[in-house]
DNA sequence: GCAAAAGTGTTCCATATACACCCATGC
DNA sequence: GCATGGGTGTATATGGAACACTTTTGC
């Protein structure tokens, strides 16, 4: 079977990485850009997600890891499908038509949207053919289609789900302190943290392992490294019913 | 313009309906049946979501608020969408096949589930051209396509949701006792409540309105009758940020 | 020695949990 | 008067929230 489009459906993928040393919660995009073929007038210069359409072959689990790898070469990255989107007038605007046009897209496209979390550093932006560029979650470039939408939508989740699931962890390197924990908490969801609380919390769980080794290379006192270990983390697990309306 | 189908989109909705009385979360499901035309055997004899594609003018919220309208004739109904299945294999059993070729749909089909929240006693079922009953969530009839597992995801979305959010006042009348509300959780999660606990609880929160009546008509004592104020929930309604992982 | 961030304890309060009996009503 | 479900109180434990100073290190 050759390998066929689905020409109204597609992936696109809210990547989120976070960058420890900038304590900066980015999300990474893709330049779009087109000039006129006379007079070179700027057409559309703005920047959107990665995304592609979905292959008749595929699940849409498959398509948004195979964009995410095209992108990023990375695989086996915490990913949630959060939304799918699929307004008549998500892709109406101006620029959108103008991009839409000249790519021969389908103007009535759906898109099952996903997040991705990983850290800023694993990923060599540039080193692709795509230009692509990380942008922090609160100053967003001008976005291409309804691309800001997702993104907030896509962020509001991860809020909410950082509150009740580990999965900050996979925005952190496997060594961290609880400081970076901290931070990472704050970033996220823009609150400050009282730290001794924060600590005390953290270091009680099991999940969270302190390591015979400290920081290195850092012009102050170095900070104790921590690790967080998923296999003890579900094998604690025990799901509450806690109700808090 | 005509109204026009989109082949490979469409929303399935998955109807929740409490039934006070029973104590019972039950499911709303259509009948599919078909019979060969020739010697009458049966082909198809099971039971699937209501669901239909989605038209070139419409939102997928307004599909899904079309279709449950058409079903049960309610609209102002609490509605989730909760995931997208577009799986190449979700259409690919033999029955799903034998009905998608006597119904001409397309056999990639991707599906937008929704799930919504109502009284079972709200819906006059059978009064429309649908075959339409329902089930207790514990005891599904065979189910056509992948129908089995959209439910059970609806139904884990359900239960996390219930736990932080009030929707579980949408799936009870306007006027309820704390028992009432005691059952309806213990009937979502599976789980057995300690009543003290949860009137005190429940008592104590402030959009919890006790009225000026009494159940009537019960063959025991009467219970207070309360309702749920929205509008005090929602003015209430900060944010907390508790890290619980 | 000084700048910079790491790390540390205690008190108070809110809320979850465990637990068993009496009460009001309709029949 | 009795069956049925409605309704009540207390003690304990756990964990969150508030709060400020000392320590360690690299330079």
């Amino acid at each position: 079977m050759e390998l066929e489009v689905i020409s109204n459906i597609s992936v696109d993928c809210v990547v989120f990485g976070y960058d420890t040393n900038k304590k900066s919660l980015n999300v990474l995009l893709i330049k779009r850009y087109l000039e006129s073929e006379i007079g070179s007038d700027i057409l559309v210069d703005d920047y959107v997600l990665t995304g592609y359409h979905v292959y008749e072959h595929e699940t849409l689990d498959e398509a948004s890891t195979r964009v995410l790898k095209e992108l990023t070469g990375l695989t086996d990255l915490y990913k949630k499908q959060f939304k799918a989107f699929g307004s008549p007038s998500r892709l109406m605007s101006e620029t959108d038509q103008i991009w839409i046009k000249n790519k021969k897209f389908s103007s009535r496209t759906f898109t099952i949207a996903y997040y991705f979390l990983l850290k800023t550093e694993d990923v060599g932006v540039g080193s692709k053919r795509y230009e692509a560029k990380w942008f922090p979650i609160r100053e967003l470039p001008k976005l291409g289609f309804d691309h800001e939408k997702i993104i907030m939508e896509a962020y509001e989740d991860l809020k909410i789900k950082c509150l009740s699931e580990p999965i900050t962890f996979e925005l952190l390197p496997v060594k961290f302190t609880i400081n970076d924990v901290q931070d990472l908490y704050e970033s996220i969801l823009g609150i400050e943290i009282d730290n001794r609380n924060f600590r005390r919390k953290l270091i009680n769980k099991k999940y969270i392992i302190a390591l015979d080794e400290k920081q290195v290379g850092v012009s102050k006192k170095p900070a104790q490294l921590y690790m967080f270990s998923k296999d003890i983390y579900e094998k604690m697990f025990t799901k509450n019913y806690l109700i808090s309306i």
